[in-house]
DNA sequence: ATCAACCTTACCACCATGGCAAGGTCAAGC
DNA sequence: GCTTGACCTTGCCATGGTGGTAAGGTTGAT
């Protein structure tokens, strides 16, 4: 299977399946004559088992181990969930994080009255140079 | 007011005062015979209107209009209003989009038995070439 | 033989931020 | 006046993942 097929099948861009051999993230695989990439049935698991991955927030050092682990017939379950309960961590993190802003926004917006006068409580919170929020 | 100062009496670091106004979010402030820049009172708290902004998740666009809507002292509420609502609606997107990577990894983490065995529904899950998920 | 669709490598760009390097400036202490 | 240290200047590199683009080679079908 030559990359675009790959990509197609796999759902990850033939650019980022060089891109994640360059960083030693998948194997090279072997090469036609004329250079082509040529990739078979288990590079496609891979290629969808990192998508997956990326999909659900991992960062690519977190994938690096991951595969790593699914390489392993012999990992501990354990390993596997911790790294995964680390994510969910840093996840419920960047959420809080989020939410904070969306409801101070929300507080802000909703004392706006949001017609053609100047006067905005969203801007003077931003300017508030003294203690006023 | 030196930009030393500037940045700590605003919280935006030197370097980033220097990148706001290399793309245009902010004046070139004046500068002294020998070059340095000198700020003074209304630029600090641009600065900090920048921050808080930035703090709020807005990109550098929005920053972009919010400063030109904070220095029009005949803006419009509803503009910032508006701006403000769609930045809201983005930002529970991505709360969304985060909160949905959390929840399948919970199931998936509940669902792991965490211990010395290899056996892992989280990895089952990456792998899943067929219908599984 | 030609043409389209593919492949290859090697760059550039993003966005906001930090770091580092090489050199100029200023103020305080001696 | 000289040294020293803290500051300033510009400029370049790196991040992380991804897309784009360019210049050229290969393949397969007509």
């Amino acid at each position: 299977m030559k990359i675009g097929e790959a990509a197609d099948a796999s759902g990850v861009s033939a650019k980022m399946i060089r891109y994640y051999e360059s960083i030693g993230l998948i194997d090279a695989p072997p090469r036609s004559a004329s250079g082509y990439r040529h990739y078979r049935e288990d590079d496609i698991h891979m290629l969808l088992f990192i998508r997956r991955g990326r999909e659900l927030g991992f960062s690519m050092a977190q994938l690096r181990t991951l595969t790593s682990l699914w390489r392993d017939k012999s990992r501990a379950s354990a390993d596997v969930k911790r790294l995964a309960n680390a994510h969910i961590e840093t996840l419920n993190e960047r959420i809080a994080s989020l939410q904070a802003m969306a409801d101070t926004l929300k507080t802000l917006a909703r004392q706006c009255h949001g017609d053609a006068r100047p006067d905005c409580p969203i801007l003077d919170a931003f300017a508030a140079h003294n203690g006023q929020k």
